[in-house]
RNA sequence: GCCGCGUUCGUCUAGGGGUCUAGGACGCCGGCCUUUCACGCCGGUAACACGGGUUCAAAUCCCGUACGCGGUACCA
């Protein structure tokens, strides 16, 4: 089966607006962007917003913030216009009601008048299929009679129009990461293909703007293949070539599962894409760990740009089975994605974080501490939480670390060397460490004496830089004044 | 229940009949470096779900079982 529309690719991404873009729906737009640019071809952003009572007013928005955050550019979209505009489902409305109209002509479609209600008990006993076999039981175009049929029809009450499955035969149809998918037309439904709201459903939605916009290849997530085979039927009753199919493997939690709001949340995981913009991810690293968990390059290469992945990727590579999701790798891409930052984007980068905090510091000075943090940050967010002490003096001194490390002689030494750097000249790295050497030669004890305690009293932690380039960015009077309120709060 | 899709180290994966005593990455463990914690470097742990075929030969092909996941809505 191929797509009526040779060389030209073109590719959709469709959201439903019922709540903020979710990390497994970056994944999917990504591998269409990624399969779109990789051939030359565009990409469509299609909002199926048919279901009106899990309407979200500001999902659309957070959508168009959360790709844009990502990098991933779309050619079309509700914002943007094109050839094939609206992009909005509820504003296409009449198209799918013509062409439920063509599809009830030509016999493939019928009404049917049952209520909810008659449906959820028809399908208690757990057999029941509105299909060619069920739908002789039910109310509708089939069981009514003409003269009944129009009455109801011109009285306006509720209906829906369902899609008339063929008793028996196979459906079949190629996905390009499964291979050849067939299943038996008798297990499928009569699927309603217009609500009784006057919305179309998914299905019908879907295939007849996949249609209308020469979508030629469908990328979306595994979820979709059960319902395949009845868009296959709808293309054949429209009597249009159906477009290439590409069903992705699912994310899962770390715990296996779908990973779900909740599922993941209550490990600790993240599902919102605007949650890694406010944690402080660099979009590159998300995108790099997202476009690895199902994809491959073949290679041992790991570290990807979006520009290289376009380059890299291959529909065929994409794997079949579902992947787990780990936010230890995706922890590890993003420091190797902060690495290759320029030194100014770094800053960019982390001034916007440490803004969002409340900080307020000169660039000088921030770029002096990311001299010293470069190697060890692995979330541009983290240098407000984690290194704190740079912007304000330690408000506590970690317990561990003072049973440790406080020593009886602590303070005392810590006064000298207090006493020391009021003098020293320069107040530079290499005489800092010199003055402190030069102190315990004198006092007869290890460096490590004072080193350990001066960490603590300056920063409030154990660990940390090299510490004479950290006392050198803090200054002779924070240095200073931290050592003699150590000595005070901690004593002896 | 029924239908569909999957199954290689804990995790992401390479491999697609012989080159597999199964490779890489994350994690984990050890060592080196070091004032600390990281980084870096070196080393280690650890996998072809099971059972039948096919074949001279199977992680690779076929069938079955088990397990996992998805679907089974007037939600997408």
């Amino acid at each position: 089966m191929r797509a009526p529309h040779d060389g030209l690719v073109r590719v959709r991404f469709a959201p439903s607006p019922t709540g903020y873009l979710h990390i497994g729906g970056l994944r999917t737009a990504l591998y269409c962007y990624l399969f779109a640019r990789s051939r030359g071809g565009q990409l469509v952003l299609r909002i199926e917003d048919t279901d009106r009572s899990r309407f979200l007013s500001d999902a659309e928005e957070d959508v168009v913030a959360s790709l844009a955050w990502a990098g991933l550019s779309v050619d079309e979209s509700p914002v943007k216009a094109g050839p094939f505009a609206p992009y909005r489902q509820s504003e296409r409305t009449n198209q799918y009601l013509r062409h439920t109209v063509r599809l009830l002509h030509r016999g493939h479609a019928y009404y049917a008048f049952d209520t909810p209600e008659e449906l959820d008990a028809m399908r208690k006993d757990g057999t029941f299929t509105y299909n060619a076999a069920g739908r002789i039981h039910m109310t509708n175009e089939f069981t009514l009679g003409s003269k009944e049929l129009g009455r109801r029809l011109t009285s306006g009450e509720p209906y829906v129009v369902r899609l008339k499955t063929p008793e028996d035969r196979m459906v079949r149809f190629h996905d390009i990461i499964r291979g050849e998918v067939s299943v038996e037309a008798s297990t499928l439904d009569d699927q309603v293909l217009l609500k009784s709201d006057g919305m179309p459903t998914y299905h019908l939605a879907n295939v007849v703007d996949d249609h209308l916009m020469n979508i030629t290849h469908v990328i979306r997530g595994e979820e979709w293949l059960p319902s395949t085979p009845k868009h296959i039927l709808l293309y054949e009753a429209f009597g249009w070539e159906p477009p290439n199919m590409a069903h992705l493997p699912l994310i899962m939690s770390p715990t296996g599962g779908k990973l779900s709001k909740r599922n993941a949340e209550k490990q600790g995981i993240p599902v919102l894409v605007r949650a890694y913009r406010d944690l402080g991810f660099e979009p590159e690293a998300v995108i790099n760990f997202l476009a690895l968990l199902g994809w491959n390059p073949g290679t041992e290469e790991e570290v990807f740009g979006l520009a290289d992945l376009v380059d890299a990727f291959t529909l065929d590579r994409v794997g079949a089975s579902g992947a787990q999701f780990s936010l230890d790798k995706l922890r590890w891409f993003n420091q190797q994605h902060l690495r290759r930052l320029a030194a100014e984007d770094l800053l960019a980068r982390v001034r916007s974080s440490i803004h969002a905090h409340g900080i307020t510091v000169s660039d000088a000075y921030l770029m002096r501490v990311l001299d010293l943090l470069r190697e060890r940050i692995v979330l541009a967010g983290s240098v407000a939480t984690e290194y704190g002490y740079f912007f304000a003096d330690p408000s506590a001194y970690d317990e561990k670390g003072v049973r440790k490390r406080w020593k009886d002689d602590s303070a005392g030494l810590l006064t000298a060397y207090a006493d020391r750097l009021e003098l020293l000249d320069p107040f530079d790295e290499e005489a800092l460490e010199s003055a402190l050497r030069t102190l315990a030669g004198e006092q007869e004890v290890g460096a490590g004496r004072i080193i350990h305690p001066v960490r603590l009293a300056t920063s409030g932690s154990t660990f940390g830089p090299s510490l004479f380039g950290m006392l050198a960015v803090l200054g002779r009077d924070v240095c200073v004044r931290r050592l003699q309120r150590a000595v005070q709060v901690l004593g002896r």
